[in-house]
RNA sequence: GCGCUUGUAGCUCAACUGGAUAGAGCACCAGCCUUCUAAGCUGGGGGUCGCAGGUUCGAGUCCUGCCAAGCGUACCA
């Protein structure tokens, strides 16, 4: 399971020695506690890394960079693998590697196999990933998609660093918008019983709510019809006839609880378990999954709401105004007070997410990750705020923000409008791209980054396509592999490795690199919850695979070279296989 | 108006969180294709990092002020 520490944390252990060294001798403060960076080197001249160390203490120490450089050198513990150490430019101090140390990654990934990469920096925290957690109220769509696709890869990539992560989707299985997909549902319901009638414009008017009306006929037959003018007696009007279209859709879901009583309950579950179930089924298809679907009516149910709010009214965070229960926001950081409670005694959609932040700190999560649709950044403050006047520690709280995707048909623009309910859904994305091209393409990009999403380059077999190329790689090292046994020979793993020195050529030391940066990458794209650096990290091993592959022969006649590279070659592929495997994609052996 | 996010090559995007000469792909230009997959290959040109100040050994990255785009600014979720 554990690999061997990367040599950028060796050496960063060298460091943090000499730095104690030169505590001791009174060059530095005792209690001065830098934090230590090793970088790869952009340029081969300045080695293989580099540390920025005795600039960042030179002001501390009162003394000039290169000195001070020089006298971190002189404490540095020697190190086989460290070929020298040098001072260039304003103070920094480059390590050039011992280049027969390089080979070990091979012998590292062939020890690790699908575990490298893996690491432990994250053991014994526990995380919470919430997302998507759309209103299901209707069929996922590409906004969706993006958010799907970047929550289960930072899920992943977190698993992979040894945290205990917990994925979960808050159900809006309450309120006032279900109320609406429950009113629309029996709407279409009273259609199909043969009812006419103008339909609301504030209500769901998607296909599906139809199918949905279609099997409640099925089941219950005419149990839940009324007559038009009984349904619509006394309402006001709707927007397009002059009135409000929000009085008139509440008014509706007023009407279908009184003419319905307990059959109100059974037409609104009938709808949330079809949509429920098609996002279940859409997300697995979408090789998305959850430890839990957490209920937002559970937090009715068992009175966490109260209890939440109680809390707040008792350190003195609410108030009444205009008939409404106020919770004061605006003396923790937001802008505005916000309502818990409306003048019509419902709780807000606020109310239930403070109950529910509370209850995953409840759990006892170390971190809590909300993954979020950019829309909703204006409602960050108010969260915080919630968790601080509830005595919570506010800063365990990571909301990331995904931005929207625009979809692209080469130079078309793919025309969605919410409003008229035609959007693009994310199935109907996943039938068009395939889900390995659809999952890569939405971490492509910083998640806070917009993104054009060319659904002609996804699904194109070409290099510029990116997807594409990374497992084409792959697939080429494994019909590397069957050219071998054409050509009559075997692999023998022992050979290759006690020859791996014939590697000598360019593109094998930078392959050699490229594979020990993998771990790195993984760490950083964990910690910093960025996919992307995972999926460029993955380019640039198939290029550098694509490059060797054009430039030199692996089945030369050569046995110890011949077997030299096809370890390299294997190790290749391992890596790009765990890395796919992260992401949620496929690695092929053909293509 | 206020708040958040974004602004890097013609286009789409990176840049190890303050490091050394800002990098890829596409497009463009010039060469190349008898090979384990030409579903290409090699090389080249291309930059006022939105603008202007500031902080320091050092700024695309931090601070301030402008400019532009997107989003938000509900007793909706």
């Amino acid at each position: 399971m554990t690999t061997r520490d990367t040599m950028k944390k060796q050496l960063e252990n060298l460091i943090s020695q000499a730095v104690a060294v030169l505590k001791v001798q009174g060059v530095l403060d005792a209690d001065l506690n830098p934090a230590i960076n090793i970088e790869r080197t952009r340029d081969v001249a300045h080695g293989d890394f580099a540390s920025n160390i005795a600039l960042m203490l030179a002001k501390p120490a009162k003394t000039n960079p290169r000195q001070l450089a020089e006298q971190i050198i002189a404490a540095l513990p020697t190190n086989d693998a460290i070929l020298k150490v040098e001072l260039a430019g304003a103070g920094f101090i480059n390590f050039f590697m011992n280049p027969n140390a390089q080979y070990q990654v091979i012998a590292d990934i062939q020890a690790a196999s699908d575990n490298f990469g893996k690491s432990q920096i994250g053991v014994g925290k526990k995380v919470q990933v919430e997302f998507v957690s759309a209103n299901p109220t209707g069929p996922l769509h590409v906004g969706h998609g993006r958010g799907a696709a970047y929550g289960s890869v930072v899920g992943n990539l977190l698993t992979a660093t040894g945290f205990e992560v917990h994925c979960e989707y808050y159900v809006n299985d309450a309120g006032r918008q279900m109320d609406i997909l429950a009113t629309s549902v029996w709407l279409r319901y009273l259609e199909a019983c043969g009812e006419t009638f103008t339909f609301p414009s504030n209500a769901y008017r998607g296909a599906y709510v139809r199918d949905i009306a279609q099997t409640l006929v099925e089941h219950h037959g005419k149990n839940y019809a009324h007559p038009t003018a009984t349904v619509f007696a006394d309402l006001p009007l709707d927007e397009p006839q002059g009135g409000n279209k929000e009085e008139y859709i509440d008014a509706l879901i007023s009407r279908a609880k009184q003419l319905l009583g307990d059959g109100y309950r059974v037409i609104f579950d009938v709808g949330l378990n079809n949509i429920l179930d098609d996002i279940k089924d859409d997300l697995a298809e979408f090789g998305v999954t959850y430890e839990q679907w957490f209920s937002e009516r559970s937090l009715m149910d068992d009175g966490s709401i109260e209890k939440a709010l109680a809390v707040l009214k008792s350190n003195n965070y609410l108030y009444e105004k205009d008939g409404a229960i106020w919770f004061k926001s605006s003396e923790l950081g937001d802008e505005k007070d916000r309502v818990v409670i409306r003048d019509n005694g419902q709780h807000t959609y606020f109310a239930s997410d403070i109950a529910y932040h509370w209850n995953k700190l409840e759990r006892g999560f170390d971190t809590l990750i909300d993954i979020w649709g950019a829309d909703h950044h204006g409602y960050i403050p108010r969260v915080k705020a919630a968790l601080n006047a509830l005595g919570a520690d506010e800063t365990k709280l990571h909301v990331l923000l995904v931005q929207f995707a625009t979809l692209w048909r080469g130079e078309e623009k793919v025309q969605m409008s919410t409003r008229s309910g035609e959007f693009v859904t994310l199935r109907e994305l996943r039938d068009e791209v395939g889900i390995d091209a659809t999952r890569f393409f939405y971490v492509m990009r910083r998640s806070e980054q917009h993104m054009d999403f060319d659904l002609e380059l996804a699904t194109s077999k070409s290099n510029e396509n990116p997807v594409f190329y990374v497992q084409y790689a792959h697939a080429r090292i494994c019909r590397v592999f069957e050219q071998l046994i054409e050509k009559g020979f075997t692999q023998d793993v022992a050979l290759g490795m006690a020859n791996l020195t014939e590697l000598t050529a360019e593109h094998e030391t930078a392959l050699l690199t490229t594979l020990a940066r993998y771990p790195e990458v993984i760490e950083r794209a964990a910690t910093q919850y960025e996919p992307h650096l995972l999926i460029n990290y993955l380019r640039e091993l198939a290029t550098d695979f694509h490059t060797y592959y054009n430039a030199h022969q692996f089945i030369v006649e050569s046995d110890t070279l011949r077997n030299a590279r096809l370890n390299l070659i294997t190790a290749i592929r391992q890596v790009l296989q765990n890395g796919l495997m992260l992401l949620g994609i496929s690695a092929p052996v053909a293509m």
